[in-house]
DNA sequence: GCCCCTAAGTGGGATAAAGTGGGATGGATT
DNA sequence: AATCCATCCCACTTTATCCCACTTAGGGGC
């Protein structure tokens, strides 16, 4: 399980260190491997990031589901067209694919943000801004937690 | 069960030695992990620590809700994105991630406050403010503690 | 009352680990 | 053969962690 938000910076090659934190959960599984995908949350973009197994995971649970129905055509147009199996580096990096780099307007200083099995890649400035309005959600309305039944 | 306040200073490093009565209840649990995020009360940031079984136990509560649901997704961009699993230290401190340490505008002096089955920590300064204004509340409202049902 | 002893909290040097940058290598493509 | 690009390898910087030591406060015994 991926734990917690690291910051961390894309060099001039478009390599990206994946934090020890979620490395130790790679090497738990057996399987460096992970498979990166587009994403987008609240209208804003980022990237999705899968142990393999998850994504197989996923692609199980897809298979079961009505092929030729039109949203789920839609979905795998978008979810797993994009989809890129990386490794990781002798160094703990991976080397994000160029368009998907550019479809998360990733710069030089993105986020990592667990996400329960996978993680997200951010820009930092947008993740910036979906924490600010989740803050900002929870501060005005009291409810909110007693809510969630928390 | 964590009970009481106390005032402690954080060093240079950013490290926060926790209160032996609050480490006498880890060493009950037998594992000294804890796991620590961002919260807000009342408007003021602070910093909110659990013991790891706590956390575990409010992941599996969070994942018996519906995954896509606008609120609970704002409030895992907020309240788990940011959780940190730390290790007390020999010495009896933790390392308070220089994100969180911010978050919480956290300086040289802070007190930890206990929550039941977790505790807080606050800027000093901070802290008196929500201490007066719980007080000032509790004071101008007769009927405060009788409609908790106390 | 005085002194020692212990425990708790704090400070700081030394070491290890994590993250980053950039040259070198080798395979694939043109 | 030349270019491109992914990967490897080495090196540097920063940060986290370990370890030892100092200070203070409280308790107990003499």
């Amino acid at each position: 399980m991926f734990r917690g938000s690291f910051e961390h910076t894309l060099d001039a090659k478009g390599r990206l260190s994946i934090p020890s934190r979620f490395r130790e959960v790679l090497l738990g599984k057996g399987d460096e491997r992970i498979v990166i995908t587009n994403f987008v949350v609240d209208g804003t973009r980022c990237l999705d990031v899968y142990p393999l197994d998850e994504w197989l995971r996923l692609e199980e649970e897809i298979r079961k589901k009505p092929k030729f129905e039109r949203r789920m055509v839609q979905f795998q147009n978008y979810y797993l067209a994009s989809a890129c199996e990386c490794v990781v580096d002798k160094q703990g990096r991976i080397l994000i694919p160029p368009p998907l780099r550019h479809y998360a307007n990733l710069k030089r200083d993105v986020i990592l943000v667990s996400a329960l099995d996978k993680f997200r890649v951010w820009d930092k400035e947008a993740w910036k801004k979906i924490f600010a309005d989740a803050e900002e959600k929870l501060m005005q309305d009291p409810d909110f937690l007693g809510d969630l039944g928390l």
